[in-house]
RNA sequence: GCGAAAGUGGCGGAACUGGUAGACGCGCUGGAUUUAGGUUCCAGUGGAUCGCUCCGUGAGGGUUCGAGUCCCUCCUUUCGCACCA
């Protein structure tokens, strides 16, 4: 068993504390890591530090650089560009989070696009197999599974082609999984940025100004897709590749420059985006589908329009279904030279460089003479200087002499070095392969086949899509280079829920919000407990409340548990934090119920303290008193219920069931309950040593169990104590419950049903009616139905 | 907007494949112990009537002998949307 712990250290929150601070992001970050290992140290948590790893150590990092070489070697890494968010008044690319509603975070000034070069590494040459391999992650929620099937979207189409006379004459090209609709299309759309879009602004200021107008705004897709969907005409034609019928060219802002061909065709009958475009600009519309809506497409939109369906008004193509109709249209296209069926992929290639300080050197030198060379092997690691400090006007790299001055490898003239660093993500894709190796000299060593692939991961549900597709895209190509054996890193995922927490600000007197830590905020509330106001401890006036959101420093509404572990101890924070909500399930901190945990652990041990002399070892009687057999029984059904639990990692249960045994065994009395409160005992301690392992340690050994509680043995139920000779059953009539009968455990159906009928209260609520049937649920409950 | 989930007492949550809704805990109420507060212990605690009973798992429909659980529609909340990680 391998338990590793590390810090995933480089990233924007160490930039911003920094700026708020004036201390560098390095000072910041050793210092967290410090506070949080003591931490954990102090939790109690069986962490192998021997292997921790820091991603913001040169140690670490030198082997992003490397395999960043070896993959621009093989071109799965290469060079575009990209859109990024720009600042204009700071002058610098801001993260999606930065970006409040189009505007900079810091300077509040409308946000434009901008396109730059940067690094990508080709993992759509792998979206066949990280879409193929989900398949076999049969240790993975389903959820994820599904999400990643989604993002990976895998679609079949067919690429089009619209011949036009534009600048000399073309072909546009766009694809689509609706080519049965193609005789449907009137008119096309392209992005802003597309070459045919900036020729046809060349003439036409209107245009130029609204292509401009189109570069405010984010580029995440979220912004991109809830924002007021605009297009404005060319005045350019393309001609329909099937009946070479002019259609109008439209710019609009829907469309994405990065994805897929820049352009697409619009059929306004089949497509709600479309049907909605065409009816603000007065665009045609033509229904080429019979749907169950009909032949006609009247406003307003229907779900129905989007159905397969036969084709109408299509000429040649009339009457023929969904797949057909895609396979004429296709065969003729084809014919033309103008369209050929493709398969198409949702996910795109992964943008790494990140215009940022506090991250991983991406290894290049810029030569004004040979290009970009690559830095040479035995001159990695590029060395990220720890001493500055940005300020939120761009990086800090390049100001910084050291750091930019070096020669080519190349010619040997004075060059600079890439000031651009490397996506965290790169350091979050590998980190647990070099746990199974943290001193290897090589990226890993064969110590990795031995651990790999992990067990069990354990990541928040927010990671479902982006950091657990990159570790798996990242292990495929490790395995290509030779470095791996596995293709899939994470046999069993666990995903945890957020856990959430109420937010406080104040408004600051630049307008931006201060947020304040709910520790140092008192909140009223009404009598049924819902909060009303706050105010601030310190000053006692009041503060405003945000509302409830997932933790995060940039809110500033993360809990520190210090103060917990401090006044508690760390079994009692333990157990509180298992107890509230089982893992997967987002929480909302609250820590009330910390009193009854802790309260659950002193009761264990002052059960313990009372009863130490008369749990000295002894043997259940053969004469145990019947009522003492019960609390057995129900010890072991409880055990039963518990282990299932644990499979499930569902520790709020197993908690609750030591809670339960504690109660059963405390109120034990009769002959034999010596014998049964030990092994009660024992059976809870062992439960719940995995959750409170230092006062279960402790009672284990001070009562006499054994040496270790770790070397004792898993609890295991005895079917014996589980027996019963009657069991009773629950009585409905027409489904309602209204009797309860003991039988026999040995009775059959008819006896059952006898039973059943001769209770009183069912005899009430039958007496004048046909008994229709009855049915039986062995061990559970009879149902009497009446008319 | 798109993708994935979740809605159960005053609160956190429980209910394995459809079979007694509210386990366990917090809080609250009453009582005991205590000079008092705290601690600890006992009893009660979904709502309405407080007799039997009726109503209750986001809303509305449906399937079934029986629905928190399955199906449809809607509402709300959370996570993700490629530069937060």
């Amino acid at each position: 068993m391998l338990q590793p712990m590390g810090w995933d250290a480089f990233g924007l929150p160490a930039e911003n504390a920094a700026m708020n601070n004036g201390v560098p992001p390095a000072q910041w970050t050793y210092s967290n890591i410090d506070y949080m290992r003591s931490q954990l140290q102090s939790l109690g948590f069986a962490v192998d530090w021997s292997r921790e790893v820091a991603t913001c150590k040169p140690d670490y990092y030198r082997w992003n650089q490397w395999l960043f070489l070896r993959l621009l070697e093989k071109g799965i890494v290469y060079q575009k560009t990209g859109t990024v968010n720009w600042d204009p008044v700071d002058q610098t690319v801001l993260a999606n989070e930065q970006v409040i509603d189009g505007r900079g975070w810091r300077t509040g000034a409308v946000v434009e696009k901008r396109e730059i070069p940067m690094y990508y590494m080709a993992i759509t040459q792998y979206a066949e197999e990280l879409l193929a391999d989900l398949d076999q992650l049969d240790g993975w929620p389903e959820q994820v599974r599904t999400m990643q099937r989604n993002w990976i979207g895998k679609s079949f189409g067919v690429r089009v082609g619209f011949p036009h006379q534009i600048e000399g004459g073309g072909t546009l090209w766009v694809f689509t999984t609706r080519a049965d609709t193609l005789m449907g299309a009137t008119y096309v759309a392209v992005a802003a940025e597309h070459p045919l879009a900036l020729h046809a602004a060349k003439n036409n200021p209107e245009l130029a100004a609204f292509i401009e107008e189109c570069k405010h705004g984010g580029v995440s897709e979220a912004e991109i897709a809830t924002q007021e969907k605009k297009g404005m005409a060319t005045g350019l034609t393309v001609s329909h590749p099937l009946t070479g019928e002019p259609l109008p060219l439209w710019v609009a802002n829907y469309v994405l420059m990065g994805y897929g061909e820049g352009a697409v065709m619009a059929v306004p009958a089949h497509d709600e985006r479309d049907f909605a475009f065409a009816h603000k600009y007065g665009l045609p519309i033509k229904a080429v589908i019979k749907t169950s809506a009909g032949e006609a497409t009247p406003a307003p939109w229907q779900e129905a329009y989007a159905e397969h369906g036969q084709c109408i008004n299509s000429g040649k193509y009339d009457g023929l279904d969904f797949n057909a109709a895609v396979d004429a249209i296709a065969a003729d296209l084809n014919a033309k030279n103008l369209g050929e069926k493709k398969v198409t992929w949702r996910l795109r290639d992964w943008g790494i460089s990140r215009q940022r300080y506090w991250g991983t050197p991406i290894p290049m030198i810029k030569c004004p003479s040979c290009g970009d060379v690559p830095v040479p092997d035995d001159q990695l690691p590029v060395v990220l200087p720890e001493e500055c400090v940005p300020d939120g006007s761009g990086n800090p790299l390049n100001k910084y002499e050291a750091f930019l001055a070096c020669t080519c490898p190349k010619c040997g003239g004075a060059a600079r070095r890439e000031t651009d660093t490397m996506d965290t993500f790169v350091d979050s894709s590998w980190y647990f392969f070099r746990y199974t190796c943290p001193d290897a000299t090589t990226m890993v060593d064969a110590r990795a086949d031995y651990w790999m692939p992990a067990d069990q991961y354990i990541g928040g549900i927010e990671h479902a899509i982006l950091h657990l597709l990159y570790s798996r895209f990242w292990t495929k190509v490790m395995r290509d280079f030779g470095l791996t054996k596995v293709g899939e890193p994470f046999r069993n995922l666990l995903t945890q829920g957020m856990v959430v927490a109420p937010t406080f600000y104040r408004d600051g007197a630049d307008g931006r919000k201060q947020w304040l830590n709910p520790a140092d905020v008192a909140v009223t509330t009404d009598d049924k407990g819902r909060p009303l106001s706050a105010i601030l401890k310190s000053d006692g006036l009041p503060v405003i409340m945000g509302g409830i959101e997932k933790m995060s420093k940039s809110k500033n509404n993360g809990v520190d548990p210090q103060t917990l572990i401090e006044q508690y101890g760390a079994d009692t924070a333990r157990v509180f934090m298992m107890f509230a909500a089982p893992p997967e399930q987002s929480l909302e901190w609250n820590d009330s119920g910390v009193e009854g945990a802790h309260r659950f652990l002193k009761r264990l041990w002052s059960f313990a303290a009372d009863n130490g002399a008369a749990l000295a070892d002894s043997a259940l009687p053969a004469d145990a008193a019947a009522e003492v057999l019960v609390v057995r029984r129900e010890i072991h059904e409880t055990l039963q219920q518990a282990l299932v639990d644990f499979g499930k990692h569902q520790f709020n249960t197993v908690i609750s069931a030591c809670m339960k045994i504690l109660n059963a065994i405390g109120k034990l009395e009769g002959h034999g309950s010596d014998a049964v409160q030990r092994e009660g005992l024992s059976i809870l301690l062992r439960l719940l040593s995995p959750i409170a392992p230092h006062i279960t340690h402790e009672l284990w050994r001070g009562l006499g169990y054994g040496d270790d509680i770790l070397h004792a043995a898993w609890p295991q139920v005895d079917a014996a104590a589980l027996k019963r000779d009657s069991i009773e059953l629950v009585v409905q009539v027409n489904g309602k419950l209204r009797g309860k009968v003991n039988v026999p455990a040995t009775a059959d159906k008819a006896a059952v049903e006898q039973a059943a009928l001769a209770d009183e209260n069912v005899q009430r609520f039958i007496e004048g009616q046909t008994v229709a049937k009855i049915i039986v649920v062995p061990g559970k409950l009879v149902n009497v139905v009446v008319r």
